[in-house]
DNA sequence: GTCTATATCCAGATAGAC
DNA sequence: GTCTATCTGGATATAGAC
């Protein structure tokens, strides 16, 4: 019994050194990019060593991968509820757009991470490609098919529709929050969901 | 005369020195991005030694600082021709987008660019409003006049429209070409001019 | 599993001859 | 202005004790 238990205990402080060195090295990542990021930092904000570093993510890349690769998955999750898909389309929109935008705004680490994805995507293509499919293809598709459930909306290509929303949206977020352009070329957020609502609603 | 002629030798070889400098740098910073980059590389990628690039670029920082910003201010000039600005909306609307869309799909350095000013924009954020400043405002500025002086178009707020536009095609490029979303999600071009036309002209 | 200590290499940057 | 040679620090990664 006393063995047991000690076991786990120790697996325990195990996983929880492990819990560390992720979170840890995500801010790192995030705060310098892959190739600015050094193990000795990530270690050392872990409170642990280089070599139990190492000796849970094979090297830099390994750890590089996993967290994002991570982080896509998790991420689509809480973009938006899909249950709020229901309801006549002025109201549904609206409030489809603005909460994504908010989210999306405000998040300062979502950003950090967009930021990361992209400028790295040459290095680590299928990473990109993993984020594209988790994240880009369900709120894709869900909001296809609300669309496309509306058909007094008199939208010709809804697929075409939805990207052009998202894309403006995205693009936005990255305009204004990633490049810091919010002083240069401000806008309020609203004139942004108004101009989406009055062009796809006609 | 002879010694004048000299001179005049040596000051072209030392230009054509920093030219390849700067062009080989500008490679090197593209493909793997700030910290990934070594003098060692860029100098041997010149056919110069280290310490020449040291004398013509104070540091690191300043060689890349040179090249960003040399580099957001020639390319804004072709991206497209405002001549072109003049006729009716449906055949303007339709070229500018169509040119857009192709030149930024088709245009690898481009988007390599993009990708750097986006992954460095954290470390840089100086570089990236020059960018905002010079990439996107003229062109913002020249089509919410043209869209302005065509009040039959009925455009409640031309800049949001604009901004819609614009950021529905940049997402539409980073996420085939610059994430690599293209098999994943495919997509024709024509759907998404097609698809601003539509929202656009009503 | 975790540490300290270390091997090895390569980075940014400069000194000094020519 | 340009080179070779070098300084110095910090990077990834591992060996070996506990």
């Amino acid at each position: 019994m006393a063995r047991i238990k000690t076991k786990e205990i120790e697996r325990e402080t195990t996983v929880e050194k492990v819990e560390k060195i992720l979170t840890g090295a995500m801010q790192e990542f995030l705060a310098h990019g892959y190739a600015g990021t050094s193990m000795d930092r990530v270690a050392a904000r872990a409170g642990v060593s280089k070599a139990t570093v190492y000796s849970h993510f094979h090297d830099k890349e390994g750890l590089f991968r996993a967290l994002i690769e991570q982080s896509a998955h998790k991420k689509f999750e809480d973009l938006f509820d899909k249950s709020l898909l229901e309801g006549e389309p002025k109201v549904v929109l609206r409030y489809l757009i603005t909460t994504a935008l908010d989210g999306m705004l405000s998040d300062q680490e979502h950003q950090a991470f967009v930021r990361i994805l992209i400028g790295e995507s040459g290095r680590f293509p299928e990473l990109a490609k993993a984020w594209i499919h988790d994240m880009m293809t369900p709120p894709l598709k869900i909001i296809c098919e609300y669309l496309d459930s509306h058909p007094e909306l008199n939208i010709p290509d809804s697929e075409a529709t939805v990207r052009m929303m998202i894309g403006s949206m995205v693009h936005f977020m990255m305009t204004q929050e990633l490049l810091h352009g919010k002083e240069i070329i401000p806008m309020e957020t609203e004139r942004l969901v108004e101009c989406l609502m009055y062009h796809i609603l006609k």
